[in-house]
DNA sequence: GAAGTTACTTTACGACGTAAGGAGTCGCAA
DNA sequence: TTGCGACTCCTTACGTCGTAAAGTAACTTC
């Protein structure tokens, strides 16, 4: 489920994200009518306490007027739409993005704390994920936190066109890994089947339903013996904190992937130093 | 939207997916009742079309069956609900990923291709990339697809372990990629907006919104400038095939991240070279 | 007090997945 | 030949969703 953002009016929608009415709002003056209950604010924290908790899927205008004791449509008054809501809460969660990071030569420590953040962010607000990428929501803190990583690059010395890829590669690398993360949890979840009860189970009716596995992906086993005994899933040590067999995975994954990442960049370095 | 797949019977989604109840269907036994107007492979081949043409968003099983001249309710005669379904296309598209590479000493030819066929892969069927990663769908296109990938790794000759992880970086960046593209798509057809149209638009917007953008984001700004002058887009040369702004911007990132990624995977290999 | 503006509610519509039950069609045993 | 049981496919219905439209009540300003 992508869920795309705000095609409304998009004057108020980005007037919203960058809170240039607020102004106006904080004189206080109350004018006609009765005294307002909620405030855009508060339907955006409401909205993202839904959706850290219960998941994207559960986020409904219903669920967040209820959370705060008003109907659906009692939102409306605040919030052009749903998907305007999307953009405000998205922006809103990235506030929390760490800036300040090491900029003082060792650009391969500063690169690796930042990734590690975000995925630690992206994990906590595993919905972010889920909201599309293409077409950006361009508020002051997700703006922050793509300063935060251009920051970071530069002190590579590279150069501007190839930084503005490695951006992307960066960014694809994380939400990939945060991706794996956060669906296995989902999974685990919605269904209460844990992934080594999961994994058991299906590793039995492959082999039920795929006798011949072994000699239609070679290749596939070769490195599945060569390397652990995975898919039955290794016993958790006991008493030890216990991570999910995929999420131990991907965070592997993102450990040696961020360093092979790192590798190619420096290899960029090494190249546009000794030209 | 990350799709879930089946938590139904799953002894009955792998004989589906694996096609191990076939051989009874195949005899043509017809056994009582009316025909079978429908089939299995009839659906699937349906839904597929209906993702691939209206995105996964109007992938319902009312617009399936209407494709095939039926109600919805006629398919559960055949898939026993859409989450099942869901993983029948996801295997069944999979078969159209290529399995020949050169293996023949230049695993960074072969990886290109890869990278550069599944890429295309995605883009033909951009719903696959909205199927959730965390818990596959254990399919035998699926699988002949990691192993093609597993066999150029190991043509490396990087440890089993390792390659495990390698499998899974690249995964993500070129479904990181083929995201970007899709979304991108998905929104100028479903706003009826260009992406030129739209960054156009936005952009007049953030100056007139955020004033202060240059002294906010200064890295930012440092490197648009030092790049290219882009979200007020470039113009389209005449006569040239346009391909639209964050298109272009995201196979940019594909081919200079795929090289990147690359080169540290040949790190790996002169580190394990020479010990 | 009357008028106008605003916060919030109720009701309603057409989409969705799918449970339940019914209608019609066919092979096979009696 | 008849009727049973298995089978395909349909209609109806329920509870979800986002949000349009219209109504009610609270409050400031004249």
């Amino acid at each position: 489920m992508v869920v795309f953002a705000g095609q409304g009016d998009a004057r108020r929608s980005m007037s919203l994200l960058w809170r240039s009415d607020r102004p106006e709002q904080q004189d206080r003056r109350p004018g006609p009518g009765p005294r307002p209950g909620l405030s855009v604010d508060a339907i955006v924290t409401a909205a993202v306490a839904v959706a850290d908790e219960d998941g994207m899927a559960a986020l409904s205008m219903r669920a967040v007027g209820e959370r705060l004791g008003r109907t659906a449509m009692a939102l409306y008054t605040y919030v052009p739409s749903k998907s305007e809501l999307l953009d405000l809460m998205y922006d809103a969660v990235h506030a929390e993005l760490p800036m300040e990071y090491d900029d003082t030569g060792d650009w391969r420590a500063g690169l690796t704390d930042w990734a590690r953040d975000t995925l630690e962010f992206q994990l906590r607000h595993p919905w972010v994920l889920q909201v599309s990428q293409a077409r950006p929501v361009l508020g002051p803190h997700e703006y922050a936190g793509l300063d935060t990583l251009v920051h970071l690059l530069r002190t590579t010395g590279l150069e501007a066109r190839l930084l503005r890829r490695l951006v992307g590669t960066l960014s694809h690398f994380v939400r990939g890994c945060a991706g794996t993360v956060a669906e296995a949890r989902q999974a685990a979840a919605a269904t209460g089947e844990s992934d080594e009860e999961w994994w058991f189970a299906r590793s039995a009716l492959l082999g039920e339903v795929a006798p011949d596995f072994a000699e239609r992906y070679p290749d596939l086993m070769a490195m599945e013996t060569g390397s652990a005994p995975q898919p039955p899933a290794p016993a958790p040590a006991p008493g030890e904190e216990a991570v999910p067999y995929p999420e131990r995975e991907a965070r592997e994954t993102f450990d040696v992937g961020l360093g092979v990442l790192l590798d190619g960049i420096e290899a960029a370095i090494g190249r546009t130093a000794t030209p």
